[in-house]
DNA sequence: TCATAATACTACGCATATGAACTATTTATT
DNA sequence: AATAAATAGTTCATATGCGTAGTATTATGA
């Protein structure tokens, strides 16, 4: 029988946390598996994925700062000013500085990135189908139940 | 009653498939949480995410090809490279090229890397912990086989 | 044998991502 | 008002990630 040892190696030396099959890597692996489904699909518009999720955010609300872009996303500051730049070369937003305080960027859709709201999410919806198929509804709402609660742990 | 027109905008306008609330940037989201938690963890011993997916490849087998571990964790051939120099620069493997076919560069562990895994296990088997906390071990089960039918869906 | 294809890896440019340091601006404190 | 603290963005260095192109080596096929 297998010794139950206070040697910690014997513990935690199991398979079952390590990649590439443990739950955490094939969640990395699920993530970048969109993210490539995604560039592949976005790729003909000269769109990035996280073009998406900001156009996401301002057909929500137009003329939001970038802190709540950043805040609803969970992105890290740093991150936003790149892509916000590529976003505004690409003529999809444009930057304004709130009048009342100078130091917020308010983010404004062009013409050509409300436009876009026609198209991209038929496009998104059919990533999402293809995706799930063979999930049953009830099996989604199991799996985004357990995804938020993993999320709130670590968040 | 909401028309069943066959108007695509109205059949996919739907905020479901959206971010920040849809069930794939959830995904990425927990990707991202734990990778921030990997980092944190890891960042002491000089290491970062990636270089704990390499390390478990190589404990697994040592010696094997680049391109085995590109294999094994799915990732995309010219990512390897700078992640495989850096692990050589911070003495964790060694390159070292096949006899019989020199193309190959075959991957060793340094005593370093192999003494590793006396410490790193523990460490991620708390991040384990931590994000499936409150989780059963029944939930974790299906929501592992959901996850393996979406990657087999994309892959 | 000799041209061609396939394979393994590397090099490059670009786009996320992170944390830390920095600037500009506004608010709070005395 | 003068100083300090807080806030919003940007900039920087570093590390993934991706696709394309390039190099070296080996396998294939007429």
């Amino acid at each position: 029988m297998k010794s139950t040892s206070v040697n910690s190696v014997s513990l935690t030396s199991g398979q079952e946390f390590r990649a590439p099959h443990s739950t955490g890597y094939r969640i990395k692996l699920l993530s970048q598996l969109l993210y490539r489904k995604f560039s592949d699909r976005l790729e003909p518009f000269g769109l990035t994925p996280f073009h998406w999720l900001v156009l996401c955010c301002l057909w929500q609300e137009d003329g939001i700062p970038t802190s709540s872009i950043g805040e609803k996303l969970q992105q890290v500051g740093g991150t936003l000013t790149g892509v916000l730049d590529r976003m505004e070369e690409r003529g999809l937003v444009r930057r304004e500085r709130d009048r009342q305080d100078r130091r917020i960027c308010r983010i404004w859709l062009t013409d050509a990135g409300r436009e876009l709201e026609q198209v991209l999410p038929q496009l998104v919806a059919d990533i999402h189908e293809e995706t799930w198929l063979g999930v049953s509804a009830a099996e989604r709402a199991q799996f985004s139940h357990i995804l938020d609660r993993a999320i709130a742990n670590l968040g």
